[in-house]
DNA sequence: GTCTATATAAGGATAGAC
DNA sequence: GTCTATCCTTATATAGAC
Protein backbone atom coordinates (compact mmCIF):
# COMPACT_ATOMS: atom_id res chain seq x y z
CA UNK A 1 0.00 0.00 0.00
CA UNK A 2 1.36 3.36 -0.88
CA UNK A 3 1.74 6.27 1.43
CA UNK A 4 -0.43 8.50 1.42
CA UNK A 5 0.00 12.19 1.87
CA UNK A 6 0.46 13.16 4.89
CA UNK A 7 2.35 10.26 6.25
CA UNK A 8 5.42 12.12 6.49
CA UNK A 9 3.54 14.70 8.60
CA UNK A 10 2.33 11.88 10.56
CA UNK A 11 5.64 10.46 11.25
CA UNK A 12 7.09 13.76 12.21
CA UNK A 13 4.50 14.00 14.64
CA UNK A 14 5.24 10.82 16.05
CA UNK A 15 8.81 11.09 16.91
CA UNK A 16 8.14 14.54 18.31
CA UNK A 17 5.52 13.20 20.62
CA UNK A 18 8.43 10.26 21.83
CA UNK A 19 10.59 13.19 22.37
CA UNK A 20 8.00 15.39 24.36
CA UNK A 21 6.76 12.39 26.35
CA UNK A 22 10.77 10.68 27.36
CA UNK A 23 12.01 14.56 27.96
CA UNK A 24 9.14 16.49 28.55
CA UNK A 25 7.88 19.47 26.31
CA UNK A 26 10.12 22.29 27.46
CA UNK A 27 13.60 20.37 27.27
CA UNK A 28 12.37 19.07 23.78
CA UNK A 29 14.55 21.57 21.06
CA UNK A 30 12.88 21.65 17.83
CA UNK A 31 16.40 20.13 16.34
CA UNK A 32 16.04 17.04 18.37
CA UNK A 33 12.77 16.87 16.42
CA UNK A 34 14.18 17.48 13.30
CA UNK A 35 17.23 15.14 13.73
CA UNK A 36 14.92 12.75 14.45
CA UNK A 37 13.02 12.77 10.98
CA UNK A 38 16.16 13.20 9.84
CA UNK A 39 15.65 16.39 8.06
CA UNK A 40 16.97 19.88 9.76
CA UNK A 41 14.97 22.02 12.04
CA UNK A 42 14.33 24.57 9.48
CA UNK A 43 12.25 22.47 7.40
CA UNK A 44 10.07 21.21 10.37
CA UNK A 45 8.45 24.83 9.65
CA UNK A 46 7.00 23.32 6.36
CA UNK A 47 5.14 21.41 8.39
CA UNK A 48 4.19 22.88 11.64
CA UNK A 49 3.72 26.17 12.97
CA UNK A 50 5.72 26.19 15.72
CA UNK A 51 6.65 23.71 18.74
CA UNK A 52 3.84 24.74 20.39
CA UNK A 53 1.50 23.84 17.24
CA UNK A 54 3.19 20.35 17.21
CA UNK A 55 2.28 19.46 20.78
CA UNK A 56 -1.47 21.18 20.07
CA UNK A 57 -2.24 18.58 17.74
CA UNK A 58 -0.86 15.65 19.47
CA UNK A 59 -2.58 17.05 22.73
CA UNK A 60 -5.97 17.43 21.29
CA UNK A 61 -6.35 14.51 18.70
CA UNK A 62 -5.46 12.24 22.50
CA UNK A 63 -8.01 14.04 24.14
CA UNK A 64 -11.00 13.78 21.20
CA UNK A 65 -10.78 9.97 21.07
CA UNK A 66 -10.81 9.96 24.85
CA UNK A 67 -13.83 12.03 25.03
CA UNK A 68 -15.49 9.71 22.04
CA UNK A 69 -14.60 6.51 24.07
CA UNK A 70 -16.13 7.98 27.65
CA UNK A 71 -19.10 8.81 25.87
CA UNK A 72 -19.44 5.35 24.51
CA UNK A 73 -19.08 3.90 28.07
CA UNK A 74 -21.68 6.36 29.22
CA UNK A 75 -23.94 5.07 26.48
CA UNK A 76 -23.22 1.41 27.56
CA UNK A 77 -24.70 -1.47 30.47
CA UNK A 78 -25.62 1.04 33.47
CA UNK A 79 -24.64 -1.13 35.82
CA UNK A 80 -22.16 0.41 38.28
CA UNK A 81 -19.89 -2.09 38.83
CA UNK A 82 -19.69 -2.86 35.39
CA UNK A 83 -19.94 1.19 34.26
CA UNK A 84 -16.79 1.46 36.29
CA UNK A 85 -14.88 -0.93 34.94
CA UNK A 86 -15.36 0.32 31.54
CA UNK A 87 -14.09 3.75 32.41
CA UNK A 88 -10.70 1.86 33.53
CA UNK A 89 -10.97 -0.14 30.13
CA UNK A 90 -11.97 2.72 28.39
CA UNK A 91 -8.61 5.12 29.66
CA UNK A 92 -6.61 2.38 29.29
CA UNK A 93 -7.09 1.73 25.71
CA UNK A 94 -6.60 5.63 25.37
CA UNK A 95 -3.26 4.30 27.40
CA UNK A 96 -2.64 1.84 24.85
CA UNK A 97 -3.72 3.99 22.20
CA UNK A 98 -1.58 7.59 22.93
CA UNK A 99 1.08 6.56 24.80
CA UNK A 100 3.35 9.36 24.17
CA UNK A 101 -0.05 11.68 24.42
CA UNK A 102 -0.40 10.21 27.91
CA UNK A 103 2.67 10.99 29.30
CA UNK A 104 2.57 14.40 27.89
CA UNK A 105 -0.31 15.01 29.72
CA UNK A 106 0.52 13.61 32.63
CA UNK A 107 3.53 14.43 32.89
CA UNK A 108 3.31 18.76 31.64
CA UNK A 109 -0.02 19.44 32.49
CA UNK A 110 1.06 21.94 35.18
CA UNK A 111 3.41 23.58 32.15
CA UNK A 112 0.54 23.51 29.57
CA UNK A 113 -1.98 25.21 31.08
CA UNK A 114 0.05 27.90 32.16
CA UNK A 115 0.24 28.34 28.14
CA UNK A 116 -2.86 30.56 26.74
CA UNK A 117 -2.94 28.19 24.16
CA UNK A 118 -3.59 25.29 26.22
CA UNK A 119 -6.30 26.71 28.63
CA UNK A 120 -8.48 23.98 27.15
CA UNK A 121 -6.69 21.35 28.87
CA UNK A 122 -8.64 22.77 32.13
CA UNK A 123 -11.92 22.13 30.74
CA UNK A 124 -10.88 18.35 29.37
CA UNK A 125 -9.86 17.96 32.93
CA UNK A 126 -12.92 18.65 33.97
CA UNK A 127 -14.98 16.54 31.63
CA UNK A 128 -13.53 14.04 32.52
CA UNK A 129 -13.93 14.47 36.16
CA UNK A 130 -17.52 15.28 35.25
CA UNK A 131 -17.86 11.57 33.65
CA UNK A 132 -16.03 8.96 36.59
CA UNK A 133 -18.26 11.54 38.54
CA UNK A 134 -21.47 10.50 37.34
CA UNK A 135 -20.42 6.69 37.39
CA UNK A 136 -19.45 7.28 41.69
CA UNK A 137 -22.57 8.91 42.58
CA UNK A 138 -24.60 6.79 40.31
CA UNK A 139 -23.42 3.80 42.63
CA UNK A 140 -23.86 5.17 45.80
CA UNK A 141 -27.25 6.09 45.22
CA UNK A 142 -28.14 2.31 43.71
CA UNK A 143 -26.38 1.13 47.05
CA UNK A 144 -23.81 -0.60 44.98
CA UNK A 145 -20.73 2.09 46.38
CA UNK A 146 -19.88 2.88 49.73
CA UNK A 147 -21.41 6.38 50.76
CA UNK A 148 -19.17 7.38 53.49
CA UNK A 149 -16.11 8.21 51.20
CA UNK A 150 -16.41 11.38 49.13
CA UNK A 151 -16.80 10.40 45.26
CA UNK A 152 -14.26 13.36 44.39
CA UNK A 153 -11.33 11.75 46.61
CA UNK A 154 -12.13 8.25 45.02
CA UNK A 155 -12.13 9.74 41.97
CA UNK A 156 -8.93 11.36 42.16
CA UNK A 157 -7.25 8.62 43.52
CA UNK A 158 -8.44 6.17 40.95
CA UNK A 159 -7.96 8.00 37.96
CA UNK A 160 -3.76 8.61 38.95
CA UNK A 161 -3.81 5.12 39.61
CA UNK A 162 -5.17 4.09 36.15
CA UNK A 163 -3.73 6.63 34.32
CA UNK A 164 0.00 6.63 35.25
CA UNK A 165 0.06 3.21 34.43
CA UNK A 166 1.48 4.63 31.12
CA UNK A 167 4.30 5.07 33.00
CA UNK A 168 5.06 1.46 33.81
CA UNK A 169 2.61 -0.96 31.85
CA UNK A 170 3.68 -2.92 28.99
CA UNK A 171 1.06 -5.63 27.99
CA UNK A 172 2.28 -9.07 27.66
CA UNK A 173 0.66 -11.92 26.55
CA UNK A 174 0.82 -13.36 30.44
CA UNK A 175 -0.31 -10.16 31.73
CA UNK A 176 -2.62 -8.43 28.53
CA UNK A 177 -3.88 -4.80 28.97
CA UNK A 178 -7.79 -6.84 29.73
CA UNK A 179 -5.91 -8.20 32.91
CA UNK A 180 -4.59 -4.87 34.41
CA UNK A 181 -8.49 -3.27 33.66
CA UNK A 182 -9.74 -6.44 35.81
CA UNK A 183 -7.16 -6.35 38.53
CA UNK A 184 -7.75 -2.16 38.80
CA UNK A 185 -11.37 -2.84 38.75
CA UNK A 186 -11.31 -5.68 41.83
CA UNK A 187 -8.78 -3.56 43.82
CA UNK A 188 -10.84 -0.38 43.68
CA UNK A 189 -14.33 -2.13 44.04
CA UNK A 190 -13.05 -5.14 46.53
CA UNK A 191 -10.20 -3.85 47.79
CA UNK A 192 -6.87 -6.32 48.89
CA UNK A 193 -8.29 -7.64 52.09
CA UNK A 194 -8.59 -11.21 51.98
CA UNK A 195 -10.99 -11.22 54.44
CA UNK A 196 -13.05 -8.61 56.51
CA UNK B 1 14.58 34.93 67.19
CA UNK B 2 17.31 36.38 64.51
CA UNK B 3 18.21 34.87 61.64
CA UNK B 4 20.40 32.32 61.47
CA UNK B 5 23.11 32.37 58.41
CA UNK B 6 21.86 29.97 55.41
CA UNK B 7 18.57 30.95 56.28
CA UNK B 8 18.62 33.37 52.95
CA UNK B 9 20.02 30.61 51.18
CA UNK B 10 17.12 28.42 52.09
CA UNK B 11 14.37 31.00 51.21
CA UNK B 12 15.90 31.14 47.73
CA UNK B 13 15.77 26.94 47.51
CA UNK B 14 12.14 27.26 48.81
CA UNK B 15 11.15 29.64 45.84
CA UNK B 16 13.27 27.96 43.27
CA UNK B 17 11.58 24.53 44.93
CA UNK B 18 8.33 26.30 44.18
CA UNK B 19 8.85 27.56 40.56
CA UNK B 20 10.09 24.34 39.56
CA UNK B 21 7.10 22.37 40.81
CA UNK B 22 4.69 24.91 39.27
CA UNK B 23 6.51 25.10 35.72
CA UNK B 24 8.71 22.14 35.35
CA UNK B 25 12.58 22.24 36.31
CA UNK B 26 13.19 22.74 32.57
CA UNK B 27 10.86 25.45 31.55
CA UNK B 28 12.21 27.57 34.98
CA UNK B 29 14.99 29.82 34.34
CA UNK B 30 17.76 31.30 36.82
CA UNK B 31 16.17 34.88 36.23
CA UNK B 32 13.01 33.74 37.24
CA UNK B 33 14.35 32.44 40.27
CA UNK B 34 16.13 35.44 41.01
CA UNK B 35 14.01 37.98 40.24
CA UNK B 36 11.16 35.76 43.26
CA UNK B 37 14.47 36.48 45.68
CA UNK B 38 14.17 39.62 44.45
CA UNK B 39 18.24 39.56 43.29
CA UNK B 40 19.51 39.16 40.27
CA UNK B 41 20.48 36.31 38.32
CA UNK B 42 24.23 36.57 38.23
CA UNK B 43 24.08 36.58 42.61
CA UNK B 44 22.33 33.08 42.36
CA UNK B 45 25.37 31.85 41.68
CA UNK B 46 26.87 33.17 44.93
CA UNK B 47 24.76 30.72 46.80
CA UNK B 48 25.12 27.91 44.49
CA UNK B 49 27.14 26.20 41.72
CA UNK B 50 24.47 25.98 39.53
CA UNK B 51 20.36 25.62 38.50
CA UNK B 52 20.99 21.43 38.59
CA UNK B 53 22.67 22.07 41.85
CA UNK B 54 19.37 23.85 43.21
CA UNK B 55 17.34 21.16 42.04
CA UNK B 56 19.63 18.19 43.47
CA UNK B 57 19.57 19.73 46.96
CA UNK B 58 15.50 19.54 47.20
CA UNK B 59 15.45 16.15 45.46
CA UNK B 60 18.45 14.87 48.27
CA UNK B 61 16.34 16.33 50.94
CA UNK B 62 13.27 14.82 50.15
CA UNK B 63 14.14 11.52 49.21
CA UNK B 64 16.27 11.50 52.76
CA UNK B 65 12.92 12.56 54.82
CA UNK B 66 11.67 9.84 53.13
CA UNK B 67 14.30 7.16 53.57
CA UNK B 68 14.15 7.81 57.01
CA UNK B 69 10.63 7.88 57.67
CA UNK B 70 9.88 4.44 55.25
CA UNK B 71 12.54 2.89 57.62
CA UNK B 72 10.40 4.01 60.71
CA UNK B 73 7.36 2.69 59.62
CA UNK B 74 9.58 -1.52 58.89
CA UNK B 75 10.55 -0.70 62.52
CA UNK B 76 6.82 -0.24 63.93
CA UNK B 77 4.10 -2.18 64.39
CA UNK B 78 4.35 -5.30 61.90
CA UNK B 79 0.53 -6.19 61.41
CA UNK B 80 0.26 -6.20 57.86
CA UNK B 81 -2.91 -3.51 57.80
CA UNK B 82 -0.83 -1.23 60.02
CA UNK B 83 1.87 -1.66 58.19
CA UNK B 84 0.50 -0.48 54.92
CA UNK B 85 -1.44 2.30 56.73
CA UNK B 86 1.57 3.22 58.03
CA UNK B 87 3.23 3.64 54.49
CA UNK B 88 0.46 5.55 53.19
CA UNK B 89 0.51 8.09 56.06
CA UNK B 90 4.59 8.23 55.59
CA UNK B 91 4.53 9.06 52.27
CA UNK B 92 1.40 11.67 52.68
CA UNK B 93 3.48 13.35 55.21
CA UNK B 94 6.29 13.61 52.96
CA UNK B 95 3.94 14.94 50.51
CA UNK B 96 3.02 17.76 53.03
CA UNK B 97 6.60 18.69 54.51
CA UNK B 98 7.95 18.50 50.27
CA UNK B 99 5.15 19.77 48.51
CA UNK B 100 7.20 21.37 45.53
CA UNK B 101 9.86 18.33 45.60
CA UNK B 102 7.22 15.93 45.25
CA UNK B 103 6.09 17.82 42.41
CA UNK B 104 8.85 17.76 41.42
CA UNK B 105 9.97 14.59 41.48
CA UNK B 106 6.49 13.03 39.78
CA UNK B 107 6.29 15.91 36.73
CA UNK B 108 10.48 15.70 36.27
CA UNK B 109 11.53 12.14 37.16
CA UNK B 110 11.72 11.16 33.25
CA UNK B 111 13.47 14.16 32.59
CA UNK B 112 15.85 14.12 35.15
CA UNK B 113 17.01 10.49 35.39
CA UNK B 114 18.64 10.83 31.90
CA UNK B 115 20.68 13.65 33.26
CA UNK B 116 23.39 12.09 34.72
CA UNK B 117 24.03 13.64 38.27
CA UNK B 118 20.05 12.43 38.76
CA UNK B 119 21.15 8.82 38.39
CA UNK B 120 20.55 8.11 42.02
CA UNK B 121 16.82 8.89 41.71
CA UNK B 122 16.37 5.32 39.67
CA UNK B 123 18.18 3.53 43.03
CA UNK B 124 15.69 6.04 45.14
CA UNK B 125 13.06 4.60 43.22
CA UNK B 126 13.85 1.09 43.61
CA UNK B 127 14.35 0.98 47.63
CA UNK B 128 11.06 2.66 47.66
CA UNK B 129 9.12 0.29 45.42
CA UNK B 130 11.23 -2.31 48.02
CA UNK B 131 9.80 -1.10 51.20
CA UNK B 132 6.37 -1.84 49.69
CA UNK B 133 6.97 -5.02 48.10
CA UNK B 134 7.81 -6.03 52.00
CA UNK B 135 4.81 -4.77 53.08
CA UNK B 136 2.53 -6.34 50.62
CA UNK B 137 4.08 -9.62 50.07
CA UNK B 138 4.13 -10.33 54.12
CA UNK B 139 0.56 -9.61 53.97
CA UNK B 140 -0.20 -12.49 51.61
CA UNK B 141 2.33 -14.57 53.25
CA UNK B 142 0.20 -13.99 56.44
CA UNK B 143 -2.63 -14.68 54.63
CA UNK B 144 -4.12 -10.80 55.22
CA UNK B 145 -3.44 -9.71 51.71
CA UNK B 146 -5.45 -11.61 48.15
CA UNK B 147 -2.77 -13.60 46.78
CA UNK B 148 -4.26 -13.58 42.98
CA UNK B 149 -3.40 -10.26 42.30
CA UNK B 150 0.84 -9.05 41.52
CA UNK B 151 2.24 -7.56 44.38
CA UNK B 152 4.31 -5.38 42.07
CA UNK B 153 0.94 -3.74 40.53
CA UNK B 154 -0.63 -3.67 43.00
CA UNK B 155 2.43 -0.94 44.54
CA UNK B 156 2.38 0.86 41.43
CA UNK B 157 -1.27 1.41 41.48
CA UNK B 158 -1.41 2.62 44.86
CA UNK B 159 1.95 4.22 44.83
CA UNK B 160 0.96 6.50 42.19
CA UNK B 161 -2.95 7.16 43.65
CA UNK B 162 -0.86 8.27 47.30
CA UNK B 163 1.85 10.81 45.60
CA UNK B 164 0.21 12.08 42.54
CA UNK B 165 -2.32 13.49 45.68
CA UNK B 166 0.63 16.11 45.82
CA UNK B 167 -1.13 17.77 43.07
CA UNK B 168 -4.58 17.94 44.03
CA UNK B 169 -4.78 17.40 48.09
CA UNK B 170 -5.45 20.85 50.07
CA UNK B 171 -6.05 19.62 53.75
CA UNK B 172 -8.81 21.18 55.61
CA UNK B 173 -9.95 21.09 59.15
CA UNK B 174 -12.84 19.06 58.14
CA UNK B 175 -10.41 17.10 55.96
CA UNK B 176 -7.37 16.54 57.18
CA UNK B 177 -4.20 14.30 55.79
CA UNK B 178 -4.78 11.54 58.34
CA UNK B 179 -8.75 11.49 57.53
CA UNK B 180 -7.01 10.75 53.36
CA UNK B 181 -4.55 8.50 54.84
CA UNK B 182 -7.34 6.61 56.24
CA UNK B 183 -9.41 6.71 52.90
CA UNK B 184 -6.43 5.37 51.25
CA UNK B 185 -6.25 2.49 53.02
CA UNK B 186 -10.07 1.74 53.11
CA UNK B 187 -10.03 1.63 49.81
CA UNK B 188 -7.09 -0.07 48.64
CA UNK B 189 -7.85 -2.75 51.44
CA UNK B 190 -11.91 -2.63 51.68
CA UNK B 191 -12.70 -1.49 48.31
CA UNK B 192 -15.69 0.57 47.58
CA UNK B 193 -18.04 -1.81 46.65
CA UNK B 194 -20.94 -2.08 49.50
CA UNK B 195 -21.74 -5.86 49.18
CA UNK B 196 -20.21 -8.48 47.59
C1' DG C 1 26.38 39.41 49.18
C1' DT C 2 24.70 41.92 45.35
C1' DC C 3 25.42 44.61 41.25
C1' DT C 4 27.00 45.68 36.36
C1' DA C 5 28.35 43.88 32.41
C1' DT C 6 29.11 40.36 29.42
C1' DA C 7 30.82 35.84 27.59
C1' DT C 8 29.05 31.94 25.38
C1' DA C 9 25.81 28.78 23.99
C1' DA C 10 21.37 27.26 22.68
C1' DG C 11 16.80 28.15 21.67
C1' DG C 12 12.72 29.09 18.24
C1' DA C 13 11.85 30.77 14.01
C1' DT C 14 12.42 32.92 9.12
C1' DA C 15 14.06 33.90 4.10
C1' DG C 16 15.30 32.45 0.03
C1' DA C 17 18.08 29.14 -2.89
C1' DC C 18 17.63 24.65 -4.76
C1' DG D 1 9.96 19.54 0.63
C1' DT D 2 14.52 20.24 2.20
C1' DC D 3 18.73 22.87 2.70
C1' DT D 4 21.75 26.86 3.79
C1' DA D 5 22.28 30.58 6.30
C1' DT D 6 21.05 33.43 9.72
C1' DC D 7 18.16 36.54 12.77
C1' DC D 8 16.75 37.40 17.18
C1' DT D 9 15.89 36.09 21.71
C1' DT D 10 16.75 33.77 25.73
C1' DA D 11 19.50 30.81 28.55
C1' DT D 12 23.26 29.58 31.87
C1' DA D 13 27.11 31.12 33.76
C1' DT D 14 31.32 34.17 34.82
C1' DA D 15 34.40 38.32 36.14
C1' DG D 16 35.21 41.95 38.68
C1' DA D 17 33.48 46.37 40.77
C1' DC D 18 31.17 47.92 44.85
Amino acid sequence: MAREPGDRRERILASAAALFARKGVSATTVREIADEAGILSGSLYHHFESKEAMVDEIVTSYLEDLRTRYKRVLDGDSHPRTRLHDLIVASLEVVEAHPHATEIYQNDVNYLTQIERFGYLRTAGKEVQQTWLSVIEAGIAEGVIRDDLDPKILYRLMRDAVWLSVRWFKPTAAYPITRLAEDCTSLFLDGLAKTR
